[in-house]
DNA sequence: CCAATTTAGTCAAGATGATTGACTAAATAT
DNA sequence: ATATTTAGTCAATCATCTTGACTAAATTGG
């Protein structure tokens, strides 16, 4: 197939958005991501990366062992341990011991993580009503519904 | 707010998804890129990374200057000079110098670079077929409908 | 019960992708 | 003609994630 052919073919592919899946999906993670974390830097203390966001808000729904949480977050167990030990420094979780298992530690938020997770869920839950508002709140559900399914599909 | 409460009303909130909207947008692009990137890797020859893919599909479009990319991919030039550099040493694009203006060169495709577009170009159609097939046709063009309002909405 | 294996957490090194700051040379503006 | 802006680049650094190696505790199988 000849140069120009090829090209035309994917001119004609993203004309209408001129932006691939891929990159779209890109983009509008980093509106949603970045959003939540200006929502913590507006509350002051120390500042939130992506990943750590991404942790704090596994966090939410429990207390959880390091190995949990990788599996969870689908990352090595060492990539969770270097953004726990962030969060740590940060004053955001602590470790307890787990009482069933003498090697395990248990991952949970100290008082003032808590506090913190509190501007996470708000921001969260008002980005989202945000985006419901200009896509419809209808829109948002099947956006959701349907990016689940492109994560679960195997092929 | 008790504790409680408010992790209550976080779990209520994801409790269809048990992920948030913006986990979930991470994992469908990774879905998508990675698939791209397994079709290059089918196709043999140097290992293409994730940014260095972005920018090859940014690049299908037209020959480019490097200072245009980095706008178009909304990252800095000196990030989009790495991801070219890569490509470059790969034998996938080249610089030519631009004959409207001494300072500035003009990034394009050798020979080597555009079979490799070719089966970028392909692989990108069929994956975004495959999903069309799993969600539905029309529900695709509404979700990247739906992505691209979001990246383009302020608030 | 004890040796072998698995599991939870960790340390270290390195790849990747992005940033900011500083600089050169060419183009443009005053 | 000089001053400023612009295109590209180099260097240093940060953030994120990976693989490999290791320790100690728990579990399994004779």
């Amino acid at each position: 197939m000849s140069r120009d052919h090829v090209i035309d073919k994917f001119r004609a592919f993203v004309a209408e958005e001129q932006e691939t899946l891929g990159r779209l999906l890109f983009w509008a993670e980093r509106v949603v991501v970045q959003r939540t974390i200006d929502a913590l830097e507006r509350d002051g203390g120390a500042p939130i990366t992506f990943a750590e966001l991404q942790v704090m808000q596994q966090l939410c729904l429990q207390d959880m062992r390091l190995t949990a949480l990788a599996e969870r977050m689908r990352m090595s167990k060492q990539a969770a341990l270097q953004i726990v030990d962030g969060l740590e420094r940060k004053g955001v979780v602590e470790r307890r011991p787990d009482p069933d298992d003498g090697r395990a530690k248990v991952i949970g938020y100290t008082e003032a993580g808590f506090r913190l997770i509190e501007t996470v869920i708000d921001a969260t839950i008002a980005i989202e009503a945000g985006i419901a508002a200009t896509i419809g709140k209808e829109s948002l559900r099947a956006l959701k519904r349907n990016l689940q399914k492109m994560v679960e599909s195997k092929e």
